[in-house]
DNA sequence: TATACAGTTGAACACACACTCAATTGTAAG
DNA sequence: CTTACAATTGAGTGTGTGTTCAACTGTATA
């Protein structure tokens, strides 16, 4: 919070480009949140998880079973995904079923997948 | 590569849910790169770097004079982004300016900072 | 050539984080 | 109550990563 000491170690060239880009610059906060949320689809694993969701709603086994990953590690996963809002969750007997909590991340992914896989097409053509 | 042994420690509940997903599911390969591509945006230096890259093209030193960070730390992280394909910078005289090398890195940009902040104004309301 | 400075680079360090393991909670059924 | 199992939780561990530091490269100027 206390990033207010110089640890700059030159003087800016273009003094107009840095003043415009310092106005329209989002305040802490957002970049924060901005980051964060990106941060929760960084992670391939998380990143399955919901392309799964995406699909149908499951319960931990059935998420474990699809990725062969233990339940410990997909529901650690999905603890973090719930705490940032990304899914939510419903107890049916024993099991509690998650599914997506957030309309746009599903929006943004498939944006992002045909923009890697356009991406992807550019560097082997 | 090889994560083709069992350390799944339970069998599918929703048999029919795990085939649909699994269908649907991306290869190993469009994963990765959607991960990677978020992990590129996961970070709040560079997410701040792109903001201003997205306003106008700038030299390492108005970069790291605006984010009040040393020469080497953003240059260190515009070396990440230029291999993964989201800057590219040219060389003017003694300076090297950097600029957005991915169109659709701006509208996804865009598009999640509008997401984040109605998340932002729910928690609020 | 020598100086100055923009920028890069690799090693080191500190921190974050994904998974494992073991213990525990919550629910259903005998 | 006991058993079974879905799911969570916390500690521990190995790996990845952002910044620092120091040395270096590249370009312009004298």
């Amino acid at each position: 919070m206390s990033k207010n000491q110089y640890t700059c170690d030159c003087r800016a060239i273009n003094q107009t480009a840095v003043d415009v880009a310092k106005g329209k610059m989002p305040n802490n906060k957002d970049i924060e949140a901005l980051s964060g949320f990106y941060k929760m689809l960084s992670d391939s694993t998380r990143c399955k998880i919901i392309c799964a969701l995406n699909e149908c709603e499951m319960c931990v086994c059935d998420i474990a079973y699809l990725l062969n990953m233990t339940k410990s590690a997909v529901s650690h996963q999905l603890s973090k995904m719930r705490e940032s809002g990304v899914v939510k969750c419903r107890r049916e007997g024993k099991e509690i079923y998650y599914s997506l909590d957030d309309a746009h991340v599903s929006v943004i992914l498939e944006l992002s997948l045909t923009h890697i896989r356009h991406k992807g097409a550019e560097h082997n053509g």
